[in-house]
DNA sequence: AAGTTTTTCGTACGCTGTACGATAATGATA
DNA sequence: TATCATTATCGTACAGCGTACGAAAAACTT
């Protein structure tokens, strides 16, 4: 995208009505904000991809300049972890009719996978080294709070709820994945597996894979990988705050410690 | 790191012989293979992390310059997703000796984790849309064909190895955040939490948490989780072909189905 | 020796994050 | 209202990035 941006921003300024005194022509006032700072880069990931989101991007489609940027985010890092916490912001808390923990952990999942496609961009976020903002704090509490109440600590709540984010963080950048290649499909191909590798006939079992046709990561697929996490986990959580999966009732491999592990 | 790059390029070529043709001064022949290239890649990715991997800084290492590597590599997407598949290269695949496919994915896990821990980079290659090149292919086609001896067939061992594959990854993935802080210590402190945030009160829950120490993953926890997966995975396993867990016998839950789910 | 192909390299363009200093707008105070 | 201090904005500049393009050199064929 050559001069594009540098394009759009002189266009900005020059509809700029002359007289023009910190109020935009359509009426909204266009002094500055974190918040909107954060929100116009939102937008900007969203709409055309993490690698397009640059301070001067920003600051064109904002219509300022670069550098003013600088006086609300101290760095484009900081400015990208504002992002990422953002994005939790739109997290939806666990509803109160959570029947038990399991439920609340399917709900948890279900909910991150949600936010987490909504902006695709999070997965690239998420491997940097990020702080954990306000709005990530404020789910993380509400869930603790959840899984409290059906007799997990503290320290088991987290460890059930790492891993179980972690499985979903990965389960959707898959996804993302699959979902960018299908959306470029106009492109002359991009073969997943090498098919110079694949034609040398050393490997049968995966061209057999490849000819039966790759399963994309769906829904399906999604709540079929998280019941076995949760089928994991609920082997592992003490017996007495179980939740009552008839599947398990008769079950005498119920571990009495009071320890997860 | 200013300038850095460039001095480093000058030096090398101040000391190359006058007469030099081909043969560099310590009897290396310098001329440029892809397998040349990746490697330094790889190796300033090791040591300085992926975003000091730039064609001009592989160029300098290698003694040569920028646009030389062109004509070995496409792009330099093209040498990330070279970098990566290199690294399967290190994959030790399963020893004939494994039981059952339970102990084959526990192989297969650890494995994963290993080389995933030796080039920490990896996780932010695999956000990209890679290809999956030829060694990559390799030490898929043997594990297929592993699962395949326990009576598994393709498509099942594929959701098994997907699902376990992504876990593994999101693990590695927050495993070397923390190492990163953890190498970082010197810095005033990168606080997980916005302590601002935490200040106010609100979030008792998590502060206790961080009050009484984040658990960082490790071997243990990483043991711990994955044994949860293999776990469920084995409750959806079509009973004849599960391994004989003694937790497992006497149970009457086994799914008759023939398929997993 | 001449011609062809492969490999290397210099230059240049547009892009990036951001340090620095000058300028303009705003708010407070005399 | 005039002056000053603070805040906000902007222009310029620097070093680095990926890589398109074309010239140059080296290597290999004939």
């Amino acid at each position: 995208m050559p001069t594009r941006v540098l394009k759009r921003r002189n266009a900005r300024l020059a509809e700029r009505s002359p007289t023009w005194d910190g109020i935009s022509l359509d009426g909204i006032p266009n002094g500055l904000t974190r918040e909107r700072i954060v929100a116009a880069a939102i937008a900007i990931a969203d709409e055309d991809g993490l690698a397009a989101v640059s301070i001067r991007r920003v600051a064109s489609d904002l219509e300022s300049s670069a550098m003013a940027l600088y006086h609300y985010v101290p760095s484009k890092q900081d400015l990208l972890n504002m992002m990422l916490d953002a994005t939790y912001g739109e997290f939806e808390l666990a509803a109160e009719h959570v029947a038990d923990w399991r439920a609340a952990l399917h709900h948890f999942a279900w909910e991150s996978r949600r936010c987490l496609q909504r902006h695709p961009w999070v997965n690239l976020l998420r491997t940097n080294d990020t702080e954990y903002g306000p709005q990530c704090i404020r789910a993380l509490e509400a869930l603790l709070t959840c899984l409290s109440r059906f007799g997990l600590d503290i320290r088991n709540a987290i460890r059930l709820m790492g891993v179980l984010f972690v499985f979903v963080n990965g389960f959707v950048a898959a996804e993302g994945v699959d979902q960018k290649r299908k959306r470029a499909k106009a492109q002359p191909q991009q073969p997943v597996f090498s098919k110079a590798v694949l034609a040398t006939g050393k490997f049968p079992k995966v061209a057999r894979f490849v000819e039966m046709g790759a399963e994309l990561p769906d829904d399906q697929a999604f709540e079929r990988a998280l019941n076995w996490m949760l089928e994991g986990m609920a082997s592992a959580v003490p017996s007495q705050i179980r939740p009552p999966n008839p599947a398990n009732v008769n079950t005498k491999r119920s571990i009495a410690r009071n320890q997860i592990g």
